[in-house]
DNA sequence: TGCATATTCTG
DNA sequence: AGAATATGC
Protein backbone atom coordinates (compact mmCIF):
# COMPACT_ATOMS: atom_id res chain seq x y z
CA UNK A 1 0.00 0.00 0.00
CA UNK A 2 1.33 3.34 -0.94
CA UNK A 3 2.36 5.90 2.01
CA UNK A 4 -0.14 9.00 1.57
CA UNK A 5 1.16 10.58 4.92
CA UNK A 6 4.32 12.88 5.45
CA UNK A 7 5.24 14.04 8.71
CA UNK A 8 7.20 17.63 8.43
CA UNK A 9 10.22 17.32 10.83
CA UNK A 10 11.49 20.75 12.34
CA UNK A 11 12.90 21.71 15.84
CA UNK A 12 11.92 18.10 16.81
CA UNK A 13 13.93 15.68 15.20
CA UNK A 14 13.29 12.48 16.85
CA UNK A 15 10.71 9.26 15.89
CA UNK A 16 10.22 8.66 19.11
CA UNK A 17 7.91 10.65 21.60
CA UNK A 18 6.37 12.27 18.61
CA UNK A 19 2.82 12.93 18.51
CA UNK A 20 2.54 14.12 15.02
CA UNK A 21 4.60 10.41 13.80
CA UNK A 22 2.56 8.47 16.42
CA UNK A 23 -0.39 9.73 15.59
CA UNK A 24 -0.29 9.86 11.78
CA UNK A 25 0.89 5.79 11.54
CA UNK A 26 -2.66 5.07 13.33
CA UNK A 27 -3.76 6.15 9.98
CA UNK A 28 -1.51 4.08 8.36
CA UNK A 29 2.44 4.45 6.69
CA UNK A 30 3.92 7.44 6.99
CA UNK A 31 7.27 8.71 5.44
CA UNK A 32 9.21 11.95 7.45
CA UNK A 33 10.46 14.87 5.94
CA UNK A 34 13.08 18.04 6.91
CA UNK A 35 13.68 20.70 5.36
CA UNK A 36 16.89 22.31 5.17
CA UNK A 37 17.47 25.90 5.35
CA UNK A 38 20.85 27.38 6.22
CA UNK A 39 19.83 30.94 5.43
CA UNK A 40 17.38 31.40 6.95
CA UNK A 41 19.17 30.01 10.14
CA UNK A 42 22.14 32.33 9.12
CA UNK A 43 19.81 35.47 9.44
CA UNK A 44 19.06 33.94 12.98
CA UNK A 45 22.26 33.68 13.95
CA UNK A 46 22.52 30.36 14.65
CA UNK A 47 25.93 29.04 15.40
CA UNK A 48 28.05 26.44 13.07
CA UNK A 49 28.21 23.88 16.08
CA UNK A 50 24.62 23.85 16.04
CA UNK A 51 24.10 23.59 12.62
CA UNK A 52 26.67 20.58 12.67
CA UNK A 53 24.70 19.12 15.28
CA UNK A 54 21.47 19.30 13.29
CA UNK A 55 22.87 17.34 10.02
CA UNK A 56 24.61 15.03 12.68
CA UNK A 57 21.09 14.23 14.05
CA UNK A 58 19.73 14.05 10.73
CA UNK A 59 22.26 11.60 9.76
CA UNK A 60 21.22 9.22 12.28
CA UNK A 61 17.55 9.96 12.35
CA UNK A 62 17.77 8.72 8.60
CA UNK A 63 19.32 5.13 9.74
CA UNK A 64 17.22 4.69 12.53
CA UNK A 65 14.01 5.74 9.53
CA UNK A 66 15.22 2.84 7.26
CA UNK A 67 15.63 0.50 10.21
CA UNK A 68 11.52 0.92 10.30
CA UNK A 69 11.46 1.39 6.52
CA UNK A 70 10.10 4.87 6.96
CA UNK A 71 11.27 7.31 4.32
CA UNK A 72 13.31 10.10 5.26
CA UNK A 73 13.36 12.93 2.70
CA UNK A 74 15.89 15.67 3.51
CA UNK A 75 14.81 18.63 0.95
CA UNK A 76 18.37 21.41 0.55
CA UNK A 77 16.70 24.42 0.34
CA UNK A 78 17.57 27.75 1.51
CA UNK A 79 14.99 29.86 3.23
CA UNK A 80 11.77 29.26 4.99
CA UNK A 81 9.84 31.20 1.91
CA UNK A 82 10.91 27.62 0.14
CA UNK A 83 9.45 25.40 1.97
CA UNK A 84 5.79 25.65 0.93
CA UNK A 85 6.60 24.82 -2.93
CA UNK A 86 9.46 22.08 -2.05
CA UNK A 87 6.57 20.20 0.06
CA UNK A 88 3.87 20.54 -2.65
CA UNK A 89 6.24 19.41 -5.09
CA UNK A 90 7.45 16.36 -2.87
CA UNK A 91 3.84 15.66 -1.99
CA UNK A 92 2.88 15.23 -5.36
CA UNK A 93 5.92 13.80 -6.67
CA UNK A 94 5.33 10.91 -4.40
CA UNK A 95 1.66 11.24 -4.06
CA UNK A 96 1.78 12.00 -0.23
CA UNK A 97 -1.94 13.43 0.64
CA UNK A 98 -1.26 14.64 3.77
CA UNK A 99 1.24 16.57 6.05
CA UNK A 100 1.73 16.70 9.74
CA UNK A 101 3.65 18.84 11.84
CA UNK A 102 3.92 20.10 15.11
CA UNK A 103 3.69 24.38 15.38
CA UNK A 104 6.02 26.57 16.35
CA UNK A 105 5.24 30.08 17.63
CA UNK A 106 8.20 32.76 16.56
CA UNK A 107 6.45 34.94 13.52
CA UNK A 108 9.08 33.58 11.17
CA UNK A 109 7.76 30.43 11.91
CA UNK A 110 4.46 30.46 12.04
CA UNK A 111 4.89 32.66 8.57
CA UNK A 112 6.18 29.59 7.11
CA UNK A 113 3.93 27.15 8.69
CA UNK A 114 1.08 29.58 7.61
CA UNK A 115 1.98 29.80 3.99
CA UNK A 116 2.56 26.19 3.89
CA UNK A 117 -0.67 25.02 4.96
CA UNK A 118 -2.19 27.46 2.69
CA UNK A 119 -0.22 26.87 0.04
CA UNK A 120 -0.79 22.60 0.54
CA UNK A 121 -4.61 23.40 0.65
CA UNK A 122 -5.09 25.21 -2.40
CA UNK A 123 -3.67 21.90 -4.38
CA UNK A 124 -5.82 19.32 -2.13
CA UNK A 125 -2.83 18.30 0.66
CA UNK A 126 -4.20 18.77 4.01
CA UNK A 127 -2.66 19.73 6.68
CA UNK A 128 -2.70 18.19 10.40
CA UNK A 129 -1.19 20.40 12.57
CA UNK A 130 -0.07 20.08 16.36
CA UNK A 131 0.36 22.09 19.24
CA UNK A 132 4.14 23.09 19.79
CA UNK A 133 6.55 20.73 20.87
CA UNK A 134 6.23 21.26 25.12
CA UNK A 135 5.63 19.78 28.29
CA UNK A 136 2.39 21.71 28.65
CA UNK A 137 1.30 22.37 24.99
CA UNK A 138 -1.88 24.19 25.03
CA UNK A 139 -1.95 27.64 26.10
CA UNK A 140 -1.49 28.15 30.13
CA UNK A 141 -3.85 30.71 30.84
CA UNK A 142 -4.89 32.79 34.06
CA UNK A 143 -8.32 33.28 35.12
CA UNK A 144 -9.27 36.52 32.71
CA UNK A 145 -7.87 33.93 29.82
CA UNK A 146 -4.89 35.82 29.38
CA UNK A 147 -1.27 34.89 29.33
CA UNK A 148 0.75 34.65 32.55
CA UNK A 149 3.07 37.91 32.37
CA UNK A 150 4.61 36.26 35.51
CA UNK A 151 6.72 32.96 35.74
CA UNK A 152 5.18 31.88 39.59
CA UNK A 153 2.01 31.89 38.83
CA UNK A 154 2.20 30.56 35.33
CA UNK A 155 4.12 27.83 36.92
CA UNK A 156 1.18 27.34 39.32
CA UNK A 157 -1.13 27.24 36.53
CA UNK A 158 1.23 24.75 34.53
CA UNK A 159 2.04 22.29 37.22
CA UNK A 160 -2.01 21.72 37.89
CA UNK A 161 -2.54 21.62 34.12
CA UNK A 162 0.29 18.69 33.76
CA UNK A 163 -0.82 17.02 37.08
CA UNK A 164 -4.22 16.50 35.91
CA UNK A 165 -2.67 15.15 32.19
CA UNK A 166 0.43 13.30 32.58
CA UNK A 167 1.33 12.22 29.26
CA UNK A 168 3.77 8.81 28.22
CA UNK A 169 5.78 9.30 26.06
CA UNK A 170 4.63 8.06 22.35
CA UNK A 171 6.78 4.46 21.78
CA UNK A 172 8.81 4.37 18.45
CA UNK A 173 6.85 4.28 15.39
CA UNK A 174 6.17 0.53 14.09
CA UNK A 175 7.94 -1.02 11.55
CA UNK A 176 6.73 -0.65 8.12
CA UNK A 177 5.99 -2.77 5.43
CA UNK A 178 9.36 -2.52 3.05
CA UNK A 179 8.04 0.06 0.34
CA UNK A 180 9.16 0.70 -2.61
CA UNK A 181 12.73 2.32 -3.09
CA UNK A 182 13.26 4.75 0.10
CA UNK A 183 13.71 8.14 -1.02
CA UNK A 184 17.49 8.92 -2.68
CA UNK A 185 19.62 9.49 0.01
CA UNK A 186 21.00 13.62 0.09
CA UNK A 187 24.12 13.87 1.12
CA UNK A 188 24.98 15.40 3.59
CA UNK A 189 27.79 17.23 4.04
CA UNK A 190 30.50 15.64 6.36
CA UNK A 191 33.40 17.61 6.27
CA UNK A 192 32.19 20.39 9.01
CA UNK A 193 32.02 19.40 12.30
CA UNK A 194 32.16 22.77 14.46
CA UNK A 195 31.33 20.85 17.68
CA UNK A 196 33.20 18.56 20.08
CA UNK A 197 31.63 15.14 18.64
CA UNK A 198 32.37 13.75 21.78
CA UNK A 199 30.47 15.88 24.07
CA UNK A 200 27.77 16.18 22.39
CA UNK A 201 26.55 12.65 20.86
CA UNK A 202 24.24 12.29 17.68
CA UNK A 203 23.56 9.07 18.72
CA UNK A 204 19.68 8.97 20.20
CA UNK A 205 19.82 5.85 22.44
CA UNK A 206 23.41 7.61 24.05
CA UNK A 207 21.18 11.20 24.47
CA UNK A 208 18.35 8.72 26.00
CA UNK A 209 21.19 7.63 28.33
CA UNK A 210 22.14 10.60 29.43
CA UNK A 211 18.44 11.82 30.31
CA UNK A 212 18.12 8.82 32.53
CA UNK A 213 21.78 8.77 34.41
CA UNK A 214 21.42 12.39 35.01
CA UNK A 215 17.92 11.86 36.93
CA UNK A 216 19.24 8.94 39.07
CA UNK A 217 22.08 10.79 39.68
CA UNK A 218 21.96 14.65 39.71
CA UNK A 219 18.72 15.73 40.20
CA UNK A 220 17.74 15.24 43.37
CA UNK A 221 20.67 17.38 44.83
CA UNK A 222 20.03 19.56 41.63
CA UNK A 223 18.59 22.81 43.35
CA UNK A 224 21.91 22.46 45.60
CA UNK A 225 24.54 21.72 43.07
CA UNK A 226 23.37 22.92 39.83
CA UNK A 227 24.73 26.54 39.80
CA UNK A 228 28.77 25.50 40.25
CA UNK A 229 30.14 26.52 36.76
CA UNK A 230 32.79 24.13 38.08
CA UNK A 231 30.95 21.11 38.88
CA UNK A 232 29.20 18.80 36.26
CA UNK A 233 25.78 18.77 38.54
CA UNK A 234 23.29 20.27 34.64
CA UNK A 235 21.91 17.83 32.42
CA UNK A 236 23.99 18.71 29.53
CA UNK A 237 20.70 18.07 27.61
CA UNK A 238 19.91 21.20 26.05
CA UNK A 239 21.48 21.13 22.48
CA UNK A 240 18.77 18.00 22.38
CA UNK A 241 16.01 20.04 24.07
CA UNK A 242 16.58 22.97 20.93
CA UNK A 243 16.76 20.23 18.23
CA UNK A 244 13.70 18.19 20.00
CA UNK A 245 16.36 15.01 19.89
CA UNK A 246 14.33 14.43 22.88
CA UNK A 247 10.81 15.11 23.65
CA UNK A 248 9.53 16.64 26.63
CA UNK A 249 7.38 13.90 27.37
CA UNK A 250 10.71 11.40 27.81
CA UNK A 251 12.13 13.80 29.99
CA UNK A 252 9.16 13.91 31.89
CA UNK A 253 9.25 10.08 32.39
CA UNK A 254 12.30 10.18 33.59
CA UNK A 255 12.01 13.03 36.61
CA UNK A 256 8.61 10.86 37.65
CA UNK A 257 10.00 7.46 37.35
CA UNK A 258 13.40 8.57 39.06
CA UNK A 259 11.64 11.11 41.88
CA UNK A 260 9.67 7.80 43.16
CA UNK A 261 12.22 5.51 42.72
CA UNK A 262 13.66 7.43 45.79
CA UNK A 263 10.65 8.61 47.26
CA UNK A 264 10.92 12.07 46.30
CA UNK A 265 7.64 13.99 44.80
CA UNK A 266 7.69 14.68 41.04
CA UNK A 267 6.01 17.92 41.43
CA UNK A 268 8.60 19.58 43.47
CA UNK A 269 11.54 18.54 40.84
CA UNK A 270 13.61 21.74 40.34
CA UNK A 271 14.75 20.56 37.04
CA UNK A 272 11.09 20.13 36.04
CA UNK A 273 10.93 23.81 36.71
CA UNK A 274 13.42 24.93 34.53
CA UNK A 275 11.77 23.12 31.39
CA UNK A 276 8.48 24.97 32.43
CA UNK A 277 10.50 28.28 32.23
CA UNK A 278 11.59 26.51 28.70
CA UNK A 279 7.57 26.27 28.00
CA UNK A 280 7.37 29.96 29.90
CA UNK A 281 9.25 31.40 27.05
CA UNK A 282 8.04 29.76 24.08
CA UNK A 283 4.85 30.50 24.72
CA UNK A 284 5.29 33.93 25.09
CA UNK A 285 6.87 34.20 21.76
CA UNK A 286 3.63 32.89 20.51
CA UNK A 287 1.45 35.39 22.65
CA UNK A 288 3.85 38.45 21.51
CA UNK A 289 5.18 38.71 18.83
CA UNK A 290 7.03 41.54 19.15
CA UNK A 291 9.55 39.27 20.95
CA UNK A 292 10.10 38.15 17.56
CA UNK A 293 10.80 41.29 16.02
CA UNK A 294 13.81 42.55 18.49
CA UNK A 295 11.62 44.32 20.45
CA UNK A 296 11.44 44.65 24.74
CA UNK A 297 8.39 43.08 26.23
CA UNK A 298 8.43 46.33 28.51
CA UNK A 299 7.24 49.05 25.37
CA UNK A 300 9.35 51.90 27.54
CA UNK A 301 12.30 50.09 27.76
CA UNK A 302 12.55 50.27 23.93
CA UNK A 303 14.42 54.15 24.69
CA UNK A 304 17.07 52.94 27.13
CA UNK A 305 20.21 54.35 25.81
CA UNK A 306 22.66 51.86 25.55
CA UNK A 307 26.41 52.46 25.13
CA UNK A 308 27.57 51.90 21.59
CA UNK A 309 30.89 50.84 22.99
CA UNK A 310 32.81 48.44 20.09
CA UNK A 311 35.72 48.34 22.47
CA UNK A 312 33.78 47.25 25.41
CA UNK A 313 31.49 44.59 23.36
CA UNK A 314 35.03 43.45 21.68
CA UNK A 315 36.31 43.22 25.11
CA UNK A 316 33.13 41.31 26.59
CA UNK A 317 32.89 38.58 23.01
CA UNK A 318 36.69 37.00 23.39
CA UNK A 319 37.01 37.21 27.23
CA UNK A 320 38.97 39.88 27.70
CA UNK A 321 37.29 42.15 30.41
CA UNK A 322 39.70 41.64 33.10
CA UNK A 323 36.58 40.04 35.65
CA UNK A 324 38.02 36.56 35.75
CA UNK A 325 34.49 34.82 35.99
CA UNK A 326 32.90 37.00 32.67
CA UNK A 327 35.96 35.94 30.87
CA UNK A 328 36.51 32.38 31.96
CA UNK A 329 32.31 31.81 31.14
CA UNK A 330 33.17 34.05 27.66
CA UNK A 331 36.04 31.73 26.77
CA UNK A 332 34.34 28.92 27.82
CA UNK A 333 31.48 30.01 25.34
CA UNK A 334 33.97 30.48 22.16
CA UNK A 335 36.00 27.49 23.13
CA UNK A 336 33.29 24.35 23.94
CA UNK A 337 29.99 25.99 22.38
CA UNK A 338 28.06 26.07 25.56
CA UNK A 339 28.22 28.10 28.49
CA UNK A 340 26.77 27.12 32.28
CA UNK A 341 23.48 29.19 33.33
CA UNK A 342 24.71 30.42 36.05
CA UNK A 343 27.67 32.41 34.11
CA UNK A 344 25.10 33.18 31.33
CA UNK A 345 23.68 35.21 33.70
CA UNK A 346 26.74 36.52 35.01
CA UNK A 347 27.68 37.42 31.05
CA UNK A 348 24.42 38.89 30.42
CA UNK A 349 24.63 41.24 33.56
CA UNK A 350 27.74 42.41 33.00
CA UNK A 351 26.94 43.59 28.94
CA UNK A 352 23.18 44.83 29.34
CA UNK A 353 24.89 46.48 33.05
CA UNK A 354 27.84 47.41 33.64
CA UNK A 355 28.74 47.63 29.83
CA UNK A 356 25.29 48.99 29.47
CA UNK A 357 25.54 47.76 25.87
CA UNK A 358 22.41 46.46 23.87
CA UNK A 359 20.78 43.38 25.18
CA UNK A 360 19.92 42.41 21.61
CA UNK A 361 23.88 42.39 20.83
CA UNK A 362 24.72 39.66 23.43
CA UNK A 363 21.55 37.64 22.62
CA UNK A 364 22.98 38.02 18.99
CA UNK A 365 26.37 36.56 20.10
CA UNK A 366 25.10 34.22 22.57
CA UNK A 367 23.15 32.34 19.42
CA UNK A 368 25.93 32.48 17.38
CA UNK A 369 28.17 30.51 19.62
CA UNK A 370 26.10 28.13 21.34
CA UNK A 371 25.48 24.91 20.32
CA UNK A 372 22.13 24.82 22.23
CA UNK A 373 21.08 28.88 20.89
CA UNK A 374 17.14 28.15 21.22
CA UNK A 375 15.65 31.59 20.27
CA UNK A 376 12.84 31.88 22.93
CA UNK A 377 14.81 30.65 25.52
CA UNK A 378 17.59 32.83 24.33
CA UNK A 379 15.91 36.09 23.90
CA UNK A 380 13.76 35.62 27.21
CA UNK A 381 16.89 35.34 29.22
CA UNK A 382 18.22 38.63 28.04
CA UNK A 383 15.60 40.52 28.21
CA UNK A 384 15.50 38.90 32.05
CA UNK A 385 19.14 40.27 32.53
CA UNK A 386 18.58 43.46 31.04
CA UNK A 387 15.25 43.99 32.94
CA UNK A 388 13.35 44.48 29.75
CA UNK A 389 11.29 41.53 29.71
CA UNK A 390 8.52 39.74 31.15
CA UNK A 391 9.31 38.85 34.61
CA UNK A 392 11.97 40.31 34.45
CA UNK A 393 15.01 41.22 36.64
CA UNK A 394 14.80 44.27 38.32
CA UNK A 395 16.80 46.87 37.06
CA UNK A 396 18.19 47.83 40.13
CA UNK A 397 19.44 43.90 40.40
CA UNK A 398 23.09 44.20 39.21
CA UNK A 399 25.28 41.15 39.47
CA UNK A 400 28.24 41.78 41.10
CA UNK A 401 30.89 39.94 38.74
CA UNK A 402 33.28 39.42 41.71
CA UNK A 403 30.57 38.24 44.61
CA UNK A 404 29.64 36.32 42.07
CA UNK A 405 32.54 34.44 41.45
CA UNK A 406 33.25 34.45 45.26
CA UNK A 407 29.91 32.79 45.56
CA UNK A 408 29.65 29.92 42.91
CA UNK A 409 33.42 29.84 42.19
CA UNK A 410 34.77 29.59 45.25
CA UNK A 411 38.31 27.89 44.61
CA UNK A 412 38.57 29.08 41.59
CA UNK A 413 38.59 26.11 39.79
CA UNK A 414 36.31 27.05 36.86
CA UNK A 415 38.09 30.03 36.17
CA UNK A 416 41.97 28.43 36.24
CA UNK A 417 40.19 26.22 33.81
CA UNK A 418 39.72 28.51 31.62
CA UNK A 419 42.07 31.29 32.00
CA UNK A 420 45.43 29.72 32.31
CA UNK A 421 46.98 32.97 33.04
CA UNK A 422 45.51 33.07 36.25
CA UNK A 423 46.41 29.06 37.12
CA UNK A 424 49.04 30.00 39.88
CA UNK A 425 47.01 32.59 41.79
CA UNK A 426 45.29 31.20 45.39
CA UNK A 427 41.56 31.48 45.52
CA UNK A 428 41.45 34.42 47.61
CA UNK A 429 42.96 36.92 44.98
CA UNK A 430 41.69 35.25 42.18
CA UNK A 431 38.39 36.67 42.02
CA UNK A 432 39.76 39.99 41.50
CA UNK A 433 43.75 40.35 41.38
CA UNK A 434 45.27 43.17 41.82
CA UNK A 435 46.93 45.15 39.27
CA UNK A 436 50.47 43.63 40.39
CA UNK A 437 49.02 40.16 39.97
CA UNK A 438 47.37 40.93 36.73
CA UNK A 439 50.60 42.46 35.56
CA UNK A 440 52.64 39.38 36.34
CA UNK A 441 49.98 37.41 34.72
CA UNK A 442 49.42 39.14 31.64
CA UNK A 443 45.79 39.46 32.17
CA UNK A 444 44.16 42.19 31.35
CA UNK A 445 42.95 45.25 33.69
CA UNK A 446 39.31 45.35 34.46
CA UNK A 447 37.55 47.57 31.27
CA UNK A 448 34.90 49.41 33.89
CA UNK A 449 34.54 50.56 37.51
CA UNK A 450 32.78 48.48 38.59
CA UNK A 451 30.92 50.66 41.31
CA UNK A 452 30.88 53.52 38.94
CA UNK A 453 29.17 51.52 35.87
CA UNK A 454 26.67 49.89 38.40
CA UNK A 455 25.40 53.83 39.48
CA UNK A 456 25.34 54.48 35.64
CA UNK A 457 23.12 51.71 34.38
CA UNK A 458 20.47 52.39 37.80
CA UNK A 459 20.35 56.01 36.58
CA UNK A 460 20.28 55.09 32.75
CA UNK A 461 16.57 53.13 34.29
CA UNK A 462 16.06 55.68 36.80
CA UNK A 463 16.13 58.54 34.18
CA UNK A 464 14.00 55.78 32.35
CA UNK A 465 10.98 56.05 34.72
CA UNK A 466 11.50 60.23 35.06
CA UNK A 467 10.71 60.47 31.37
CA UNK A 468 7.60 58.13 31.58
CA UNK A 469 6.23 60.21 34.58
C1' DT B 1 17.95 33.59 40.37
C1' DG B 2 21.31 41.20 44.13
C1' DC B 3 23.85 44.64 46.10
C1' DA B 4 25.32 48.51 49.01
C1' DT B 5 24.64 50.88 52.91
C1' DA B 6 22.67 52.07 57.34
C1' DT B 7 21.26 50.36 61.56
C1' DT B 8 21.02 47.12 65.20
C1' DC B 9 22.86 43.24 67.68
C1' DT B 10 26.56 40.87 70.09
C1' DG B 11 30.55 40.21 72.80
C1' DA C 1 34.70 45.29 65.44
C1' DG C 2 32.22 42.22 63.06
C1' DA C 3 27.80 39.82 62.28
C1' DA C 4 23.03 40.03 61.41
C1' DT C 5 19.24 42.51 59.68
C1' DA C 6 16.54 46.23 57.26
C1' DT C 7 15.87 48.97 53.40
C1' DG C 8 16.19 51.46 48.96
C1' DC C 9 17.89 51.26 44.42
Amino acid sequence: MAITQLVWLRNDLRLDDHPAIAQAQQQGEVAVVVCLTPEQWDEHHESPAKGSLRLKLIQTLRQQAHELNIPCHVLPLRRFSDCPNALLTLCQEQNYQQVWWQNELPVHEAQRDDNTENHLREHNIECQRFAPDLIVSQPVLNQQGQPFKVFTPFYKRWLATLSANVQSPYDLPNKQTQGEALPNEFVIPSEQSSYREDLWPADYQAIREKLWHFCHTKEALYDELRDFPAKPNTSLLSPYLALGAIGPRACLEAIIYSASQDNRDWHASVWLKELAWRDFYKQLMGFFPDLSKSLPFKPETVNVIWNNNEAGFKAWCEGNTGFPIVDAAMRQLNQTGWMHNRLRMIAASFLTKLLLIDWRKGEAYFMSKLIDGEFAANNGGWQWSASTGCDAAPYFRVFNPTRQSERFDPDGTFIKKFIPELKSIPAKNIHNPSSAIRDQCNYSEPVIDYKLARQHAIAAFENLKKENE
